[in-house]
DNA sequence: GAGTATTCTCAGAAAATCCACAGGTTAGCA
DNA sequence: TGCTAACCTGTGGATTTTCTGAGAATACTC
């Protein structure tokens, strides 16, 4: 779904190379979760279920960033990842964390380019903070431009995390934000209620999709205020941002 | 992360040249975070576990800087420090100590250029600490005016720990002052409250985020009572240091 | 060694955000 | 035209996030 767009955009930015990208964590389901979600975006994506097996197979994948969750059967995550840079492996690591009592162990974990997000995430997050990672660790060279996602005289910068319409500032709240960048890495590509949903929502969300048409209905008091409208429906199937036709 | 702000900074300074640091510890997990934090920041880092190694490393490696623990599991910081001297190397040293006794033997002994820290400290101070001891020893060629970091009419003066907004000298005391470099240094970025307190912060903290709120607080209070303000709060984000947006 | 400054915790207030729900509106179709 | 399903959007309460003041503990200073 949604993705051949955001494929494109990937080749685009590392013109021949795709990253390879490790994922380890125990559980199946996360696991694939969040593999097949990265493959969809373009990923070259390899799995492992625990410590050991992640040393193993990032020996000869040598990824360019590894998703690791902390908490593993074998040898915890930070261990892993101080054995990979003490082989002189030097990739970003996306460290994921339970939301328990695990707050403080997760302390200086941003430091070296790293990053870490807690379980329950959504997809769309997790694909922004991978990306952002592989900037600062410099796996994407990138001017610093190019932070910014445009369509038409929309602007949304991930760096500094504002919006634009015709150049006017927007303020978005942080569900707004990540559903207009789903939008906007979608443009001009119908993407269904369910799609929304699974991406900018957390995983574990058991809500309604009535909470799309909500936000939506948010975003086109924000963005859509201004003429021409970019955010259409598409009765039936779902939503879309294009331009309106030119007569 | 926020480094590669802090990188094209470098770049800047030496123009060519890497600089190259040995770190020297024999805890693995402090080691690691150093240099982890320091390539991230642009330098060339290798690192040693003992006194002996260190010297060995010193010879093919010829380091700028060196970061030394003086609690060695052979010989001790001081010595090495002499053997490398009485060789004939010219560098800068960063000495490490814990909190015990020993500061003020460690104080007498850093009389040349040297410098030293007590552990646990803070990544940022180090960062700092280090490149005024390169620039101390020469291995960095800068105007003095370049230890100011400015953002519209703020302006902090690393050299003299001295910050004025809008030509008007403020106080503010040493958690404040590295909060608001590490703001400066990556002005018009978002950065997380995780990210805030694994930099500022010394590593070993193990609170709450809440206390970057609280001195986000203060600082505000002292430097946002002028007009406009320029720390501004990206709700469920962190924090972003701008100029209020155009008319 | 008293006095001041600084750091940090905590908790309540204020604000923003999230989400369910429900009545109104619209589009497509018989 | 009228029917129905899909969609839109206002309301309001629960929840989360942020701000800030007060005070304890600690560290500095004269």
């Amino acid at each position: 779904m949604t993705t051949l767009r955001e494929r494109e955009a990937v080749q685009d930015l590392n013109e021949v190379t795709t990253h390879r990208i490790l994922v380890v964590d125990d559980e199946t389901s996360i696991s694939d979760l969040i593999s097949t979600s990265l493959r969809f975006v373009g990923f070259d994506v390899r799995t492992a279920a625990n410590g050991a097996q992640a040393l193993q197979v990032a020996e000869d994948f040598q990824p360019h960033a590894i998703v690791l969750d902390v908490m593993l059967p074998d040898l915890d995550g930070f261990e892993v990842c101080r054995q990979l840079r003490s082989e002189g492996h030097n990739v970003g690591v996306l460290f994921l964390t339970a939301k328990d009592g695990m707050e403080d162990k997760v302390a200086g974990l941003t430091i070296g380019g790293d990053d870490y997000m807690t379980k329950p995430f959504s997809l769309e997050e997790l694909v922004a903070r991978l990306r952002a990672l592989l900037r600062r660790t410099g796996a994407i060279e990138t001017m610093p431009d190019d932070e910014k996602i445009r369509f038409a005289d929309l602007e949304l910068d991930e760096a500094t995390h504002e919006v634009r319409r015709a150049g006017q500032l927007i303020d978005l709240s942080p569900t707004e934000f990540l559903l207009l960048r789903y939008l906007l890495i979608n443009a001009d590509r119908v993407v269904s209620k369910a799609q929304i949903l699974d991406h900018v929502w957390q995983y574990d969300f058991r809500g309604d999709a009535g909470i799309v048409e909500t936000y939506v209905s948010y975003l086109r008091k924000k963005i859509d205020i201004f003429e021409p409208p970019l955010i259409h429906t598409v009765r039936g199937v779902g939503y879309r941002l294009r331009m309106p036709p030119k007569p």
